[in-house]
DNA sequence: CCAGTCAATCAGCACC
DNA sequence: GGTGCTGATTGACTGG
C-alpha cells in the first residue's frame, strides 16, 4: 500500500525529532529481533548486553516482556508473578508523538516503530490499543461533563422563562388572583371569543364575574400564544 | 478463515 | 492499604 510508505516516513520523522540522538539502526534485521523474542529472559539479557544499546529499564532488568514466557498456552505464570514492563520516558514520548499523528498504525508502521524503540511489535500494538481506549474514555468523560452542564443551563433557562411568563401574565391581567389559578383548559372551554370551543349552554352564564375573568384571561392567553411571547 | 480492532478485565507498580 | 495508571490478556466482532 502506498500509505505504508508515506506513514513510515512520517514515523521516521517523528522519531527523528524526538530522539535525534538515537541513530536509527541501519537495517536492523528482523531475525535479530525475532531471536531475542524466542529466548528465555536470561539468554536474551545476555544477547541484549552484547547487541543492543538498551534503555534504563533493561539496565535495571525491568524489560520483561517475552512471548516465550507468556506463550498462549501458559496463561499467566511460568514462575509465579510476571514483571511489568515500564516504558522509558523517551519511549512513551515517542509513542505519544506518533499517536498524535496517527491513532492507528498499520503492521509495517508498528514494526518500524517497535524496532526504533527496541520494543516488540505486539507491545507497540498493545500500547496503541490501550491508548485509543483510554483516549476514548477520557473523551466520553469530557462529553458527559459537557452535556451535564448543558442540561443544567437549560434547566435554569427553563425555570427563568417560566417565571418570566408568569410575571407577564400577572402584569397584564392586573391584580386578579383568580387568573393565576385558572387552568388553560378551563379558560379555553369558556372563552367567548373562541366560538368553536364554546359550549352551547354556556352562553347563559356569560355575564357572571367568573366568566368575565375567564374570558379576559383566555383572550390574554390567546394573544400571548399567537404572537406576544 | 484470518487479521485487526475494541471492550472488558486483570495485574504490577508507584504514589499517597 | 487504597488508588490510579498502564502494560497485557482474552473473547467478540468485523471486513476483506
Amino acid at each position: 500500500m502506498e500509505d505504508d510508505e508515506a506513514c513510515i516516513t512520517s514515523l521516521s520523522l517523528g522519531l527523528g525529532i524526538r530522539g535525534g540522538h538515537v541513530p536509527k539502526k541501519e537495517k536492523q534485521k528482523v531475525p535479530c529481533l525475532d531471536l531475542s523474542f524466542e529466548l528465555c529472559p536470561k539468554a536474551e539479557e545476555a544477547i541484549d548486553v552484547d547487541q543492543h544499546h538498551h534503555d534504563d529499564n533493561m539496565a535495571k532488568g525491568l524489560c520483561f516482556n517475552h512471548p516465550i514466557e507468556k506463550s498462549p498456552d501458559s496463561n499467566h505464570s511460568n514462575h509465579g508473578s510476571r514483571k511489568k514492563l515500564k516504558l522509558t520516558k523517551e519511549q512513551s514520548a515517542t509513542l505519544e508523538d506518533i499517536f498524535k499523528l496517527h491513532s492507528t498504525l498499520n503492521p509495517a508502521q508498528k514494526q518500524a516503530l517497535a524496532e526504533q524503540l527496541n520494543l516488540k511489535h505486539r507491545q507497540v500494538e498493545v500500547w496503541f490499543q490501550n491508548r485509543r481506549a483510554r483516549t476514548k474514555l477520557k473523551q466520553t468523560e469530557v462529553d458527559c461533563e459537557f452535556l451535564k452542564k448543558c442540561c443544567e443551563k437549560l434547566t435554569d433557562e427553563n425555570l427563568r422563562l417560566k417565571k418570566e411568563l408568569q410575571e407577564l401574565r400577572a402584569q397584564r391581567i392586573g391584580p386578579t388572583p383568580l387568573y393565576i389559578q385558572l387552568s388553560k383548559a378551563t379558560t379555553l372551554t369558556i372563552c367567548s371569543s373562541c366560538e368553536k370551543l364554546l359550549k352551547p349552554n354556556e352562553g347563559n352564564n356569560k355575564g357572571t364575574i367568573s366568566n368575565i375573568v375567564r374570558n379576559s384571561s383566555h383572550k390574554l392567553q390567546n394573544s400571548i400564544e399567537l404572537g406576544g411571547i
